[in-house]
RNA sequence: CGGGGAGUGGCGCAGCCUGGUAGCGCAUCUGCUUUGGGAGCAGAGGGUCGCAGGUUCGAAUCCUGUCUCCCCGACCA
């Protein structure tokens, strides 16, 4: 709650009229800016649970955007949801090894099913109900999609068994951020298992691809795809890859994973078939997901100095039309034009799917919902008032290019019939630009010419300076454990190796040996 | 989990040191005047001070414990 960058005081209203609708800027104070933005977009907030969040309207309905575009490539990969318990029993996360060891420190435990009057009043788990074996809440359901994968794989015949689920999953993080790590999270786990490796490895990187794609498109999000170096594997996991974003801080932020898990998960739950030949085999399992923390990744991304700009594919309200009402006679002729403006402009089709549109009638002054809006970030806010009605106008305004040159708003007074004859076109467009925007800057600060890693990152903490590029001989164990206490030293990390990256044709950064891939570095989240 | 800071009407804060049953701004409600960059004036409603104990005639204020939030560190597929 208390924060002390909050504690400027609020400009009034004249001073905020010339400058911009949140009270900090990405500049002043990067990380309380975020934090204004979920509050003033009304995203979400506190829950009082340590590290739970509310998830609002607004940051829901783009959760739900998201899960909505998401679920349908899911589906056309031929991936079947499913939903499976949130409780696990301790002992099945026994059963692999370096699982265990990955997730024991930030598992929620459940040990009792009851609570009875305390000694000192108020209410205490009942020692009498305490549970013969633990239940863990889920942090990941590779456990449980494993054993029930057992039951339903015998054949080849059975594989490939493609199932997903949309689901709540919790993990006790010592530190939490508002998205980007909250002890409860919601996200869509994938879960494959295989004949063999090669028909994995193909699901893994379809995944992989799906994500990138479902970033740079709907999330308007460009991002990195790659592997992550084995330091940074998914516990039990034989590769992960992910796609890594760049927030307007030049941090990076691991925004979706995939993972190939060999059959080390088939082992643990023994997960076998029978092959053509008569064989037992063991099946190669996969498992992949992205989070709430995609929205996290789109406030860091697109978010401005005025608030969310939300890109028109996930924006629960593509076209927002806010009716200047007068408390007059002259109300009516406003409402209706409104009403048939909202109609209109529904009926139209924008990405391949309906136009979202919202004609507010709220009863709040007309200013203050613009920069509600504005805030929350609709993509384009059209407002109208008596004196469209009689020119047959609409003053239009794109979220993405709030202001002139001269500082002032850019409201377009466009023709009506103009307006809804461009306006599919102009989501599109604002799509594509918030896109173009935050491409030229990840493009413009991944440094490839980097010596000395201390100086290049020098003053990060200020100022954008994002990664760098290096080639590397790919080390493993104790020479990669130097590096990565090295790299520690700095605060930095190896975000992933490119899967589209040129090949290296030099010597590794760290070992001199010769390269044989580029990784990138960088601060993170 | 370690160090630091903070919890007082919906939000942001003052009061606490030097105990005597709460105050300000914004927001809200009503009225009037306004209205295309977050309106003005007038009036009104709303809190027992995170929670639980303790000290005291008396606790927002002092003491103990606890929960939650923020910053730094450790930790983090």
């Amino acid at each position: 709650m208390h924060n002390p960058a909050l504690l400027r005081p609020r400009p009034s209203a004249i001073a905020r009229a010339m400058k911009h609708a949140l009270n900090i800027t990405r500049q002043q104070n990067f990380a309380a800016w975020y934090q204004e933005v979920i509050s003033e977009a009304d995203l979400a907030e506190e829950s009082g649970v340590r590290g739970c969040m509310v998830i609002r309207p607004w940051g829901y309905g783009i959760w739900e955007r998201i899960q909505k575009l998401m679920d349908a490539e899911i589906k056309k990969a031929g991936v079947e949801n499913c939903y499976f318990p949130l409780f696990i029993p301790l002992s099945f996360f026994e059963k692999e090894a370096d699982h265990v060891d990955g997730f024991a420190k930030e598992m929620a435990v459940v040990t009792h099913h009851r609570l009875v009057k305390g000694p000192k009043g108020g209410l205490v788990p009942d020692p009498e109900s305490k549970l013969e074996e633990p239940l863990v809440v889920r942090p990941t359901s590779e456990t449980v999609i494993g054993a029930a994968m057992s039951r339903w794989v015998q054949s080849w015949r059975d594989l490939p068994l493609l199932v997903n689920q949309w689901a709540n999953v919790v993990r006790w993080e010592m530190r939490t951020r508002m998205f980007l790590r909250t002890s409860e999270f919601l996200w869509q786990e994938g879960h494959t298992a295989h004949a063999d490796r090669e028909d994995a490895m193909a699901e893994t990187m379809r995944a992989l691809e799906m994500y990138r794609a479902f970033a740079e498109g709907p999330l308007a999000m460009p991002v990195v795809a790659g592997e992550k170096p084995e330091n940074e594997r998914f516990p039990g996991a034989v590769a992960t890859y992910s796609i890594e974003a760049m927030m307007q801080d030049g941090k990076a932020l691991q925004a979706g994973t995939s993972h190939y898990l060999g059959t080390g998960f088939a082992e643990a739950a023994g997960i076998k078939y029978q092959d053509k030949e008569g064989g037992i085999q063991h099946a190669h399992t996969t498992s992949w997901g992205v989070s709430t923390r995609l929205i996290g990744g789109v406030i860091m991304t697109h978010g401005d100095d005025d608030g969310l700009r939300c890109p028109p594919q996930i924006a629960p309200h593509q076209i927002v039309i806010v009716p200047m009402l007068r408390d007059d006679e002259g109300d009516a002729a406003v409402i209706d034009y409104g009403r048939a403006l909202a109609k209109e402009l529904g009926a139209l089709s924008a990405f391949g799917e309906p136009v979202r549109v919202l004609f507010d009638t709220k009863a709040v002054k007309a200013q203050t919902k613009r920069w509600n809006w504005v805030k929350k970030g609709a993509p384009i806010i059209v407002e109208i008032g008596p004196r469209d009605v009689s020119e047959g106008k609409a003053a239009v305004i794109r979220r993405d290019r709030l202001y002139q040159d001269n500082g002032k708003l850019a409201t377009a007074f466009t023709p009506r019939d103009e307006f809804v004859a461009q306006a599919a076109g102009l989501l599109e467009e604002i799509q594509t630009a918030l896109h173009a925007e935050a491409k030229a800057r990840l493009d413009g600060a991944i440094a490839r010419d980097v010596t000395d890693l201390a100086k290049h990152f020098k003053g990060s903490e200020d100022k954008v300076v994002g990664w760098a590029e290096v080639q590397w001989a790919r080390p493993t164990g104790e020479a990669l454990e130097k590096i990565v206490a090295r790299l520690k030293e700095l605060k930095l990390t190896m975000r992933n190796t490119p899967i589209d990256a040129t090949p290296a044709d030099g010597v590794c950064f760290f070992t001199g040996e010769k390269a044989v891939e580029r990784i990138l570095i960088g601060r993170t989240y």
